[in-house]
DNA sequence: AGGTTTGTTCGATAATGTGGTACGAGCCAG
DNA sequence: CTGGCTCGTACCACATTATCGAACAAACCT
């Protein structure tokens, strides 16, 4: 009954419930009381107290997420000096490359999408598997090699060990010796390819942005393989993609484009 | 030392932290410890647990938040209906009115904007008091009188109650009878007009959408008086805005346009 | 190297979150 | 309109658990 995994448990137990609203989009008492299999008091306790802090609203009985945590979201994103002096240039490489353009940051070791230039506003990830799409493995995909790649050894290692290398397609490098080999290609050549590693049929190149020697994030080019294949293979998606990425690197360290 | 404002006291403090550094953008221990007059050691607690759920990142001994509110953030955005079938006649209604259009729902008798087109991607409301523009008070602009007009007496006053007519320029209406009066006619013709009641030089127009008599929210114009003040005393803007509004209504009616 | 500041660990106490039970309001069907 | 049901909410005793002080360790800057 006690979770050792976390001090402070009802922190953590109210996060549970945010998540099983945010499974729902909205619900109900009853209904998270089952789900969570918990007392119905202690959810109605939880619930209180994230509507009394604004994290909850209560519409015509049932409960869903207000709208702080888009605004805190969008606060953070921008403390990203990788974002607020990247955003502008990723969207001219959306336009120069006539790809799927993302910025991406490492977060606990993994991936984390702070903007791509295929999101939708109104689109919806519904909700299979908590993390679905927005925070990924750095092995499976091009900025994240990328990424990985200019970690320093100590905390390469440290994630390896720490997530494994799970697949996600054939073509995911699953092999520790391989990914190790891999990783030195791309931090000598400066990119990453990703060949349907992270979805079939889709390829990309990554490029890290590495300032002060810390790495602050990464960008990359996605398309359907059978589209931007030779353009990848003849080095012209490539030069494109190091290019942004070292005028993102002098923009932060110069403070320009802003 | 004990708050009996909210049920569960330890998640309250898990939020002071996070607010804490928000407003700093990233923070150590000590810092927090010292701004929330609470001891290291509680603090330790609340960012360790906060980081074990991803909600918190520490990078280089400072901890900030972590890109997962915003993800959460953009999920729960996409649970408002008014949001999914809206959106794109927002971008429409920018593109012909040239004004700043923005998308606003009511939130515990506040409101909430959920998309504003004079947003931008790398813009930081720099803290400045906690809710700086993301939730305002109703009576204080268009959007808002609209939605409050719509809702029902007993809401009405509720939130009259709770929240008084605090003023925000020389122009706002903090007088009940006035407002009320104000409200009976935006009832009646379809829509308000805010004359720097919300920020000097700025006017807008606001209308609401009520589906199933429920308010679901409401869309405005805004333009520095100068510019639109002719417009808007002409009904020009006025139908424009009406106009949209009615679209957005029976979009989410007959689930068009998504 | 010394001193200062920082992040972290540990343990006892008292506060406090938990969950059973009970109340009341809203809803649907008859 | 009334019965029965389900749902949301309030209460309270107990035991769990968050808190806090102090002491440790690690990093930083003279």
């Amino acid at each position: 009954m006690n979770d050792p995994s976390v001090p402070i448990s009802s922190v953590k137990r109210s996060y549970e419930v945010i998540d099983a609203i945010r499974d729902r989009g909205q619900a109900g008492v009853t209904e998270l009381s089952e789900a969570l299999e918990r007392p119905k008091s202690t959810i109605h306790n939880h619930l209180q107290t994230l509507e009394r802090l604004g994290y909850v609203v209560k519409t015509n009985g049932k409960y869903r997420l207000s709208t702080r945590y888009f605004h805190i979201g969008r606060e953070s994103r921008a403390t990203h000096e990788v974002f607020v002096h990247g955003i502008e240039t990723v969207k001219r490489l959306e336009r120069e490359s006539n790809g799927h353009v993302q910025l991406v940051v490492e977060e606990n070791g993994m991936g984390a999408i702070l903007f791509a230039t295929h999101w939708r506003d109104d689109d919806y990830a519904p909700a299979t598997g908590r993390l679905s799409l927005s925070r990924v493995h750095l092995h499976t995909n091009a900025p994240g090699k990328a990424i990985l790649a200019e970690l320093p050894p100590e905390r390469r290692s440290s994630i390896i060990d720490r997530y494994g290398l799970p697949g996600r397609t054939e073509q995911t490098i699953t092999d520790e010796q391989a990914l190790r080999a891999e990783l030195e290609t791309v931090r000598t050549q400066g990119y990453a390819v990703d060949r349907s590693e992270m979805i079939d049929g889709s390829t990309g190149v990554g490029a890290a942005i590495t300032t002060d020697d810390h790495v602050s994030g990464a960008i990359a080019v996605y398309g359907p393989t059978a589209e931007i294949a030779e353009e990848v293979e003849s080095g012209e998606i490539v030069s494109l993609v190091r290019e942004h990425a070292d005028t993102i690197q002098t923009d932060i360290v110069f403070g320009s484009s802003k």
